[in-house]
DNA sequence: ATTATTGTATTATTGTGCTAATACAATCGA
DNA sequence: TCGATTGTATTAGCACAATAATACAATAAT
């Protein structure tokens, strides 16, 4: 899996983002100990002190935890792991339904479209 | 109207994304004057040569053109306008799916979770 | 004709994200 | 025991978004 990066919002932002998608789509498991930060920094071509910001706002976020020396751990709260992609579906449709709106879209003109776009 | 800015992403960002919409909600009607530089920044609490970026984008995007002295005024192509509209309703939707993708959901998935979804 | 307003350009300064290069304390492993 | 690896902290420098303060040419309005 690549690290995909653009140059539209802050890197530690973009790398907080993605380590919580592999959380929750499973690349990381439940308990997993992390590839150090300077393993995750070289492979996401990204400085380490960027790297280790990212972690640190994903350790406040509840989903990894620190052991000094040892590395860093996914939590092994399988509730947190999976509230968590809950709230990020809901974000995403609240997002969308808004962003529609403000295009002047009504609710259903909303729902149909979605049914007929394609990638 | 007011202006809704955050830190997130860059200010001048921001302000073409909510042009845009106002010219596609028709706050802005087709042919019709904008306030001057200097004026949208004072409305907008934003400095004037941030707001100038700002038009100068939209002006690349063709929904605006300036006259030297007189102002800037809104196209008067509706066709542009509703184009504009449909390709924003379009990227919002591909923004939806794709995401909602990542985080594991089905097409159906998405769109059954979007009709239970309240603001 | 003169004045005010327009878009546009220029220069300087500030804040911050990011990189870079280390340094240190803790501890795991050989 | 001792060296390697871990997370963490610190300092410096660069790039760029944003602000600030003007300046200028063109022209609409009076």
């Amino acid at each position: 899996m690549s690290w995909e990066l653009d140059g539209e919002r802050p890197i530690y932002s973009q790398l907080l983002e993605q380590l919580q998608l592999r959380i929750i789509a499973g690349t990381y498991q439940a308990g997993q100990r992390l590839p150090s930060v300077r393993d995750l920094a070289q492979e996401a071509a990204v400085n380490a002190n960027t790297m280790q910001r990212a972690l640190t706002e994903l350790e406040h976020a509840g989903l990894v935890h620190a052991q000094r020396t040892a590395g860093r751990f996914i939590t092994e709260d399988q509730g947190k792991i999976a509230a968590t992609r809950t709230t990020f579906a809901l974000r995403h449709a609240n997002t969308y339904l808004s962003g529609m709106q403000k295009l002047g879209y009504t609710r259903e003109e909303s729902l149909t479209l979605l049914q007929e776009a394609d990638k």
